[in-house]
DNA sequence: TGTGGTGCAATGGTCAGACCAGTAATTGGT
DNA sequence: ACCAATTACTGGTCTGACCATTGCACCACA
């Protein structure tokens, strides 16, 4: 049986094969720890393999510990991976607010690093995946309806997962995602803020449309430069978020926990 | 379904079920090491199960290292049963060695800036710590007597440490302290070699003084490219360490022991 | 209104038979 | 005696079907 070009590229049809891929995956961050991955009969589609063979490619997967499977309902990643999963910081947060900024110096370092290696090593396939996250989140923005602020920050995160993707570099992927989440977790409303804003969100658009361009251009130097004006001015913009609130807690004699 | 009696003596029709008779026939001495075991539909009779779920079963058998296959040849008893159980882990690292250079690679950005933050954040005290470890350090290596690695590594940790902590991000200090950790975790034994030989041992000592005096001096520019300088060589080493691992088991070659 | 059963659809698990792809011994010609 | 083609194995993959378990939506009953 001949390959089709396509097949070729995403590799030959065996068992072996078919449990690299799903482990690139995983640790592309794609399918998350926890999470429910798609049926057998769904990933032979997407794998372009049997569901003999997928399931053999499983089966390396659970012996290895990486998956864990329960019949009628279907395989989830382990929990066991994840060295950052649940991460000691959280504790730090609640305790010393101040963390926050701390936390997006070194998520800049990483976005910049990350942006640099996107542009210096992303393949035309990176690019293509890049710029399609980027006009699906620019499209949304563009509508003249009302913005949603979940479906947006979920647009966004993708946007960024594409390029660290383009890295080539897991641990790099991993770490900064992890960072991200910790982020998301402690300050989404703030985030949420941050986008209802006119002002602070065209600066963000702005920001993303010459990252994008950098990146897919393959100027490394200036993609690392924009995406750490990048994370800079989301720092700076939720500096100014905090002490307007802080303004506005002390005229309204409000105490709100947050 | 309803299984006979005899069926369910020989136990059910599982994959795991296949794999554990198999490892018994093994333990039992009916199959040896080195020898070839029956055909696949030869098996498929014997245990009274679809080839699909005793090629599963082969699978788990083959994933533990008890068999070895080669298509048109057969299956063949592995010559010793793997008593040694290693992390899951140290899994991902053995099937994927990149991810060891994607790791650095991270490491050597967060060091960087570590050092860099601590040339200019440090306090006085933060300095004198510095100093403290590095001593203790340096002391012990050049004290005459045989240089143990476990001590050396501790004292090496904690002068990195000292520095992290400088920066005065403890997020930058987890998320380094992480990474160690794994590093630490799963090449360990390189580690070894790397603290073994006289001259990457001489090299790593001349980086840790340069990068002390660069960060004590407050010269965050030198400190982060002294910092940079220091897990690229570590890098090197161990790809060359790698390599020459390599070639070695190539020339030892096979001798079979029976 | 709530609650417990019941059916259905989706999931993983197994099966049978066919064909593809490598291996190695056999065979036949030179 | 040698070498190439044949051939009868081996494992590897595919297809489509059915079984067993799960979870959820639905509905009758209290």
């Amino acid at each position: 049986m001949t390959l089709s070009s396509e097949e070729q590229v995403a590799g030959r049809r065996t068992p072996e094969n078919v449990a690299a891929r799903l482990e690139q995956l995983i640790l592309d961050g794609v399918f998350r720890p926890g999470q429910l991955l798609p049926s057998e009969r769904r990933l032979c589609e997407r794998l372009k393999v049997s569901r003999a063979s997928l399931r053999e490619g499983l089966r390396i997967l659970r012996s290895k510990q990486i998956i864990d499977t329960r019949q009628g309902h279907g395989s989830t990643v382990a929990s066991l991976l994840p060295m950052h999963q649940q991460s000691p910081l959280m504790h730090l947060f609640n305790d010393h607010p101040r963390t926050l900024f701390d936390l997006l110096e070194v998520r800049a370092l990483l976005e910049g690093e990350s942006a640099f290696l996107a542009a210096r090593r992303g393949t035309s396939m990176d690019r293509v995946v890049i710029t399609r996250r980027y006009r699906e989140m620019a499209d949304y923005v563009e509508q003249a309806a009302p913005i949603e602020v979940e479906p947006l920050a979920r647009l966004d995160h993708a946007f960024h997962l594409a390029i660290s993707q383009a890295s080539h570099n897991p641990v790099l992927v991993h770490t900064l995602q992890s960072l991200t989440d910790l982020l998301l977790s402690s300050v989404f409303a703030s985030v949420k803020h941050l986008y209802h804003r006119e002002g602070p969100r065209e600066m963000i658009n702005r920001q993303h449309a010459r990252l994008h361009d950098a990146v897919v251009a393959g100027d490394a130097e200036q993609a690392k430069q924009v995406a750490l004006e990048h994370l800079t001015s989301i720092s700076e913009l939720l500096r100014e978020l905090e002490a307007e609130s802080e303004r506005l807690e002390r005229s309204a004699m409000r105490i709100e926990p947050w």
